[in-house]
DNA sequence: TTGAAAGCGCTAACAA
DNA sequence: TTGTTAGCGCTTTCAA
């Protein structure tokens, strides 16, 4: 039953040419080979009327590329890896490559399994958010001349382009713009995360409330436990132990979810009493009421950065070596959860 | 400076054995073709020894199956895609397959071109949810015996494997739990689109408060104009213009996001106020203040159901055209907006 | 201006 | 028990 798909070969047959003229004409090189007019329009009818598909496993064992990149991040369901993930499927579109999503969910395994998948499917190139003991994989794609770009955090040990934020630029934006609006006691709540950005973040904060004269008042969540109950708890806690604060900074979006969440069970009414931002935009603090003050990262621009690096690899074989390292800035925006309370007293 | 990845043949050049014993050590099959105990450990060692990747572009050609099935929705940055997605690729791994994932957005064309795409890459299967438009490709997969299963809504023209909910119940419960918990004027906020699955469930909706002898109260949103701007404008006047509703049942959950947002602003104390529930879970709902009521569809259920079909018409080659529609129930998850109001009278 | 043929890396039928 | 070899569908060099 199953019908076989003809191939060049078929198609040469019943055309009466040979494999080579038909592939020409497929790869638009009818002209450049001097094929006649004729025999061009002839072959590309036909492939028209049969609706031909070339196999392209076939074309890439033959060519040694697939034209196909990764975008392997935490996790695709996230709000800014999907909006970045579009940005680059379009630019790489308009270049004739394809890209492929996925999620690492931070799980080391999972990565590498899928840092060897595509490698074995002689994928062109990785878009990388990396987690944590993928030095070896990367080193290995970097090896076997495999353009790599790394998104979101660094790898220490290992010297290869990168795309990543200036967390430390955006925490201090938001700390001193809480200041500006008038909050005194500002709380940070982060995640006991051993990342750069991380770091980066609440160096940030300390350094901004430091040159306010300000003490800083920290909360680390411990990582492995930060699911809903658990960050609901510690939030709670942190609330019931420091009554006096007037403002949160929360290091990530996901903890600002929680957050308000346990904000509003433990006393509906400190969401509007209190100063709220975090860093990282999502589309659910446009829609919170009140709505959330974020520092977004600036998705075209670091989606242009990533895929103009990885096409310069692309398209320089050679010039592989000369590793790039982009830094962003990303924009506060500033929504209500921000804003001066009716209850303090005016600057 | 390209060091060239070590083919099968390099291996067994420097093994002084051949091609077909590398090949069967490889995949396993050195014992069942009898190769001798030291042969299969010798070459086992050796391949271990320099992290051999085989190619899978190579295989893939030569066997015609790329081990790979691709899950196609309409936007896998959605919780229920998402949830979905890891649960098919569980069950696909331990079946030794992997899976790809991509996103429609709704579009015909960006459908066509993706299907396009992962069937010259030679694809094994696809589950898809179709946007409108897309019967030619189905129907044309379908010819290439290439398996095809369809998730959340039917082609209606096909006649194709499916797995769907049972919207029409679902709406019936959520209709009567709102009920039951004393609302007597609740209206319907749905999206103008012509889905079987969103007629179920206004009819679900509609057919439950004839059965209590309410008068239904529907509000339709054009699908075109649905944005975040739109949606609001939409709820905000038909708020103004049915002051009486004491409930809200929302046809999507990205319909009670927009409408938490536009009730909130209209008036602060409305969501308190009003029984709010929706159709499909999200963790927003969870963690937003009321928590909202919705229905969930049975992630495991379908995932399963979807993955014992693919898998059934992968193994059967010849099986193919037994089509099967499962119809899944989901779970009314009721949490504080349905609940009934402290201003109501009780029961 | 067109065609013949080699070969990408792998599997598997057949031979030894 | 192991090796030889054809061939999957395509691109591309070289020859005609």
């Amino acid at each position: 039953m199953k019908k076989k798909r003809p191939s060049l070969k078929d198609i040469a047959e019943v055309l009466k040419v040979s494999t080579t003229t038909v592939s020409f004409v497929l790869n638009g090189k009818g002209e450049e080979k001097k094929i006649s007019k004729q025999l061009i329009t002839k072959v590309e009818d036909y492939l028209k009327e049969i609706n031909y598909k070339p196999n392209l496993v076939a074309r890439s064992l033959r060519t040694g590329s697939s034209r196909v990149i990764v975008f392997m991040v935490e996790d695709i369901s996230n709000y800014f890896f999907s909006k970045i993930g579009r940005i680059i499927e379009d630019i790489a579109y308009q270049n004739d490559y394809r890209v492929l999503f996925c999620s690492t969910e931070n799980n080391t395994k999972r990565a590498q399994g899928l840092i060897q998948l595509f490698q074995e499917r002689q994928v062109d190139g990785f878009i990388i958010v990396p987690p944590i003991g993928i030095e070896d994989e990367v080193i290995n794609l970097i090896e076997n001349d495999t353009p790599v770009v790394l998104f979101d955090r660094k790898i220490k040990s290992v010297d290869v382009d990168s795309v990543t934020l200036n967390n430390y630029e955006g925490a201090t934006l938001i700390a001193e713009h809480l200041i500006e609006e008038g909050f005194s006691k500002m709380a940070f709540i982060t995640i006991d995360l051993d990342l750069l950005q991380m770091k980066d973040r609440m160096r940030g904060y300390v350094d901004t409330l430091a040159k306010n004269n300000m003490e800083p008042l920290l909360l680390e969540i411990p990582y492995n436990t930060a699911n809903a109950v658990a960050c609901n708890t510690a939030i709670t806690q942190f609330l019931i132990e420091n009554p006096d604060i007037d403002s949160i900074f929360f290091s990530t979006n996901y903890l600002a979810q929680y957050g308000l969440k346990a904000l509003s069970n433990y006393n509906e009414q400190l969401i509007k009493k209190l100063g709220i931002a975090c860093f990282d935009d999502n589309i659910f603090f446009e829609m919170y009421s009140p709505s959330i003050t974020t520092f977004a990262q600036p998705i075209e621009q670091m989606g242009a950065q990533l895929m103009d690096i990885m096409l310069d690899k692309l398209n320089n074989k050679e010039n592989k070596t000369a590793n790039k390292a982009r830094v962003s800035n990303g924009n506060l925006i500033i929504r209500e959860s921000s804003l001066r309370k009716e209850s303090m007293p005016s600057q």
